[in-house]
DNA sequence: TAAATAAAGATTGTCGACAATCTTAGCGAG
DNA sequence: CTCGCTAAGATTGTCGACAATCTTTATTTA
């Protein structure tokens, strides 16, 4: 129960077909059910859903958008397949924009908005000793910090990029390979390191240790794919 | 002639109506035809492009992405009004993205590309010299550098950012407020020295230039929003 | 007179059908 | 046997009409 909306602001219980389809689009494709590359068909879709084609389309004009599905006039959508350089990229403009939040968050966050960060962190931690670091939690707890984050920068636009543009694709990256965070204790510590810069109200220190956590995520996405091409070899297209 | 896609790489010549109106709407807007807090009404645009509802929808469904809209279901979609709060994000999240975006561009752009820049500088200067400096380069000049400087990081995702969702409110601002760039002869140099830095191939300097550049357009706007709010006074909402 | 209600009008949301374009399978020529 | 053309099928693009919801205005009542 209770989908994946906490990193997801789009209420569920939007009054129209088209919003709510899209919602529920965005969902499969981030969890893998419409796989990277699939071509959206209207009329299966619409049947699949029990709509017409009229809000579907409308439904892939915003995802579209969301760059989730890239469409061709006359030719029709598919979701969009993430290729390693896309992937790098945008751990690349993570780093530049998390580490901008960071550093805002250390000035703009309520004291009240830190505790219920450490809170979660907390919940986190047991997860972790409790070897039930599976599932939900190893794939979403890590985006609701960073999420929190952002929303603590207290700057909207940032919150739109990232949120709108951004996790949805690290979401559905991770769905797929499932290789989240294959270092759950290191990323707790440096969750709480960054927490506790932030708390301590070092703007400096909290997006140094932000950029540098990204960093490291994104070096170890490039080691294990340059591993698995390794094997492949390189595959352009 | 030759309408302001160098900022919109969207091809005008998209054969489906919803592509095409889209484009029309987001220029409409842009130059301030459909002013801010305007309220779209799905007829009356449906007649004025002479199309029919259905590609229209979709077309405000890809303005509501691209953040040049807002919607509400069941009452329909207004013209995003930028609040002086919402501009000054902006200019933060450019002064992240872009920095990184010319630190990348001093590594990665190829001596062509930064010749082709220095020579749409020095046509910069001829126009400001010749007090040309109006309509077209006084608008769009300014964001035709910062666009080549961010294709020149090779990050596409960057592109993507910039491009698709931050520039066309930028342009919306400068065409409504008139006030782009009170300052050329100083926004040329800077220009100046940051290609300099990226021809010299100093990352950290060309980034730090370029974040000195977008700081102080930033605080030359904030102290303009001032005078008019002290004036006006505040009014939220 | 002001507030609440109800009906009328207008607007948005949804649907099914038709037209334009692309894809594919089959056929024939070289 | 391969390549190119053609026609049939399927898919996307577009339209007009109907249903659901919101807004406005007029009426009634305290």
């Amino acid at each position: 129960m209770s989908e994946t909306s906490n990193v997801l602001p789009l209420e569920p219980l939007t009054r129209t077909l088209a919003d709510r389809v899209c919602h529920q689009i965005v969902t499969a494709i981030v969890k893998g059910e419409l796989p990277p590359g699939y071509k959206i068909s209207e009329p299966e879709l619409a049947r699949t859903y029990g709509i017409s084609r009229g809000p579907l389309r409308e439904a892939i004009r915003r995802l579209e958008g969301l760059r989730l599905v890239e469409r061709k006039p006359h030719i029709g959508a598919r979701v969009v397949q993430l290729s390693a350089r896309e992937l790098i990229e945008i751990y690349h403009v993570r780093e530049a924009l998390e580490g901008m939040a960071c550093r805002l968050a250390a000035t703009h966050m309520s004291d009240e908005e830190v505790q219920s960060i450490k809170d979660l962190l907390d919940l986190h931690e047991k997860s972790v000793e409790q070897r039930e670091w599976s599932s939900y939690f190893q794939k979403e707890g890590d985006l609701d910090f960073h999420y929190r984050i952002v929303q603590g920068s207290k700057n909207a636009k940032l919150l739109e990029l990232l949120g709108a543009d951004l996790y949805h694709l690290v979401r559905m990256y991770r769905y797929q390979f499932s290789v989240s965070s294959s270092r759950p204790k290191r990323a707790l510590k440096e969750h709480r390191q960054i927490i506790d810069a932030i708390e301590a109200r070092d703007p400096e220190l909290a997006e140094l240790l932000m950029r540098r956590h990204i960093s490291s995520a994104r070096r170890n996405i490039e080691s294990k794919l340059n591993t698995v091409n390794e094997t492949k070899g390189d595959k352009n297209g």
